[in-house]
RNA sequence: UGACCUAUGGUGUAACUGGCAACACGUCUGAUUUUGGUUCAGAAGAGUUCAGGUUCGACCCCUGAUAGGUCAACCA
C-alpha cells in the first residue's frame, strides 16, 4: 500500500539522476555515504541530508556509509563521533560501515607521491599570505609560485621531510599543479596537505601533515566506491578539483551531486552561530530544546518520524530555501496527536469549589487517548475543591466566551458539568474562589442530564494535585531569517523564548509516567519529560502548543 | 569587472519531458466534537522574474536582460 503512493510521487532530481543511471546501466547498485566533521552536533539540516542519502540508498536497494570527514585534528574530537552516531541511529538509519577519512591517511599520502611524480604537484615554501597574495582575483589571474618548477626529486624530499616533522607549521605545503589562471579560484593551485603538529583523535601523534578537504573527500569517496555523493551547494566549485584529483590518479570515479541545504524560519542552522549560541550562554547546551539541533528536538520531544516526514515534505532541490517551521509543528503534531496519553494539568490555577458535592471522592475513568481505543483509561479522582485554569473565567465575559462566567455551565472533561453560581473576592477584587453547582445526572459515559453545553475545561483535584514544572519554549529569534538582517545574528535573539511555570498542578496519574512517553495536556499542547527530573520533582518540556483557533481571535 | 548556481500562490515542492499550473503547510468559512484539539466539507490565493523568439500551442526549447546566491580559509 505504501509502495502505490510511493509510485505515485514524482522522484527528486537527485533521484531522478539515480533512475536514470540503474536504468541505463551505468550502475547495477548505489553507494551513498553521510561524511560530517566530528566537530559539532548534528541539526535539522544534517537530518535533510542523513533521509537524503540514507533514504535514497533505501529506495534504490543500495547502502550508506557513514564516514567521519576528520581532516583537520585541531577542531574534531571523539565527543562529536559519539553523538553523531547516536543521532543518526535515533533518526532511525542503520550504516553499512562505519568509515573515518582519517583510516585513508596512508593512502592519501601515497596518491600525493604520485601526483608529485606525475608533475602533478609541487612543494611550496610560501607562506599562507604571500599565497593568498598571488592568488589573484576572479577577475585577476594569478602568479605563479617560485617553487613552482621544482624538479620531481626535489619535491619528494622535500614531501617526505614534510612529513618526517623536519619543518614548522606553515613553513611548507604541498600544493597541485592546476592553473593560475583559472576562472574558478579553486583551481588556482590550491593546497593538498598542510603541517600540523596537532594530537588527531583517532591516529593520534602519528602525522604531522594532514591533507585538505579537496584532497580528501573525493579521494576517500573514490576508494569506498560511492557512486553518488551528495553534498550541499556551497561545494559546486569544489566538483572541478574533485573530478581533477579522480583523474590525474586514476581512481574509481565517484560523482558529486549538490542540493541546497534545508534552512527553517526563526532559527539558524550553522555549526558556528549554533556554538555561539552555546559558548555565550543564550541557551543551556547544545541539547537546549530551542535548539535546531538533534539532540535539542530529541529533548524537546520531537519524534525521529516526525522529523523524517518533515524531510520528505519539505523536499530536495538546488533552489536556496527557508521552509517554514509550521510544516515541522505540523508533522510533529500529526504524529504525536496519535500516541500522546492524554493528562490534565492546571498551569495558572484558580480554586472551584462544588458546593453541592456530598462524596468526599469519585474516581473517574478517563481515556487516556481518544484517537486510539487501544490505549485504556486511567483514574482521575474528583473531590468538592478543583483547580482549572483562571483564563477560563471570566466574570463579566464577551459574547462567544465557552467557559465559566457566573450563571453560565461547562463540562468538567470526563466528570459533570457545573454550574457558576456565586464568587468569592479578596480585598482588592480579585476573584479567588468560584463557587459552583455540579449536575450529578451529567456524569461523563452516562450522561441522562440531558444538557447540552458549549465548553470543556480541563481541571485537577485539589487534595490530589501534584506539582510540576513546565517549561514553555518559544521561537529562538524574534525574526524570520536572523542571518539577512542587519548587524549581528545575536540581536534578534528572542528574549523570551523560555518561559518556566515553577509549579503546575498535574493529576496524580503522573506518578507512573515515564521517560519516553508523549503527553497531550489537555487543551495546553504536547509535553515530553525533561532529563532535569526526577523522582520528587517532574519537569516538563512543551514539544509544541494545540492549534489554537480561539486565542488568535482575540 | 570573471566563472558558476538559482528563479512557479504567503511558504515548500510538483507539472508524466511542449498540451491552457497540481499537492502539502499556512490562511479563511461551515459542520462535527465531552480538548476552541482531532475529523469532515468547502473557499480564497500564482498564470510561472522580465522582454523578445520558435511553435497550432511554452513553466518547459532559443536569445537577451534582471534579481538573488556562491567562489580568492594552511576550515569542511
Amino acid at each position: 500500500m505504501e509502495e502505490i503512493k510511493e509510485e505515485g510521487k514524482s522522484l527528486n532530481f537527485v533521484e531522478e539522476i539515480i533512475d536514470n543511471d540503474l536504468k541505463s546501466g551505468k550502475y547495477t547498485s548505489i553507494l551513498t555515504r553521510f561524511p560530517p566533521e566530528p566537530n559539532g552536533y548534528l541539526h535539522m539540516g544534517h537530518a535533510s541530508s542523513i533521509c537524503l542519502n540514507f533514504g535514497i540508498a533505501q529506495k534504490f536497494g543500495g547502502k550508506t556509509n557513514l564516514r567521519f570527514d576528520d581532516t583537520n585534528p585541531v577542531t574534531e574530537d571523539t565527543e562529536y563521533v559519539e553523538s553523531i552516531k547516536e543521532d543518526i541511529k535515533w533518526l532511525g538509519f542503520t550504516w553499512a560501515n562505519e568509515f573515518y577519512a582519517s583510516d585513508y591517511f596512508d593512502k592519501l599520502y601515497e596518491y600525493a607521491i604520485q601526483l608529485i611524480k606525475q608533475g602533478d604537484a609541487y612543494v611550496d615554501d610560501l607562506s599562507s599570505e604571500e599565497i593568498a597574495a598571488q592568488k589573484g582575483t576572479p577577475t585577476e589571474p594569478g602568479q605563479h609560485s617560485p617553487y613552482r618548477d621544482r624538479s620531481t626529486a626535489e619535491n619528494l624530499d622535500l614531501f617526505a621531510r614534510m612529513k618526517a616533522g623536519e619543518f614548522n607549521e606553515g613553513q611548507k605545503t604541498l600544493r597541485a599543479k592546476i592553473d593560475m589562471a583559472s576562472s574558478n579560484m579553486l583551481l588556482r593551485d590550491p593546497l593538498l596537505y598542510r603541517i600540523k603538529f596537532a594530537h588527531h583523535h583517532r591516529t593520534g601523534d602519528k602525522w604531522c601533515i594532514y591533507p585538505m578537504y579537496d584532497f580528501a573527500h573525493g579521494q576517500s569517496d573514490s576508494i569506498e566506491n560511492i557512486t553518488h555523493s551528495i553534498c550541499t551547494l556551497e561545494f559546486i566549485p569544489h566538483r572541478a578539483l574533485y573530478d581533477w584529483c579522480i583523474e590525474k590518479l586514476g581512481i574509481y570515479p565517484s560523482h558529486q551531486y549538490e542540493f541546497a541545504r534545508l534552512n527553517v524560519n526563526y532559527t539558524v542552522m550553522s555549526k558556528r552561530k549554533l556554538l555561539q549560541l552555546v559558548n555565550e550562554r543564550h541557551v543551556s547546551g547544545w541539547d537546549d530544546p530551542r535548539m535546531p539541533t538533534i539532540s535539542g528536538m530529541r529533548r524537546r520531544g520531537y519524534t525521529p518520524s516526525a522529523i523524517r516526514e518533515f524531510c520528505d515534505r519539505a523536499g530536495i532541490s538546488k533552489r536556496e530555501k527557508i521552509n517554514d517551521i509550521s510544516l515541522l509543528e505540523f508533522c510533529v503534531r500529526e504524529e504525536l496527536n496519535k500516541i500522546s496519553l492524554r493528562r490534565m494539568v492546571v498551569f495558572d490555577p484558580i480554586k472551584v469549589i462544588i458546593t453541592n458535592l456530598e462524596e468526599e471522592l469519585i474516581h473517574l475513568a478517563i481515556e487516556n487517548n481518544p484517537e486510539d481505543e487501544h490505549s485504556g483509561t486511567r483514574q482521575v479522582p474528583f473531590t468538592k475543591e478543583i483547580y482549572i485554569e483562571r483564563e477560563d473565567f471570566m466574570e463579566h465575559p464577551p459574547k462567544k466566551f465557552f467557559r465559566l462566567a457566573p450563571g453560565q455551565s461547562v463540562r468538567l472533561k470526563g466528570a459533570f458539568i457545573i454550574t457558576c453560581n456565586d464568587i468569592v473576592k479578596d480585598i482588592e477584587g480579585n476573584v479567588i474562589e468560584i463557587h459552583c453547582n455540579y449536575i450529578p445526572e451529567s456524569r461523563s459515559g452516562n450522561d441522562t442530564s440531558g444538557l447540552k453545553v458549549q465548553g470543556t475545561l480541563h481541571w485537577v483535584s485539589v487534595p490530589f494535585a501534584t506539582p510540576v514544572e513546565i517549561r514553555e519554549y518559544e521561537r529562538l529569534f524574534k525574526v524570520e531569517n536572523p542571518n539577512s538582517e542587519e548587524g549581528d545574528f545575536k540581536e534578534y535573539i528572542n528574549p523570551e523564548s523560555l518561559h518556566i511555570i515553577p509549579i503546575a498542578y498535574a493529576e496524580p496519574a503522573f506518578k507512573e509516567a515515564k521517560q519516553e512517553n508523549h503527553f497531550q495536556f489537555l487543551r495546553k499542547g504536547y509535553f515530553f519529560m525533561d532529563k532535569d527530573s526526577n523522582n520528587e520533582h517532574l519537569v516538563f518540556n512543551r514539544t509544541v502548543s494545540l492549534k489554537d483557533s480561539f486565542t488568535k481571535k482575540a
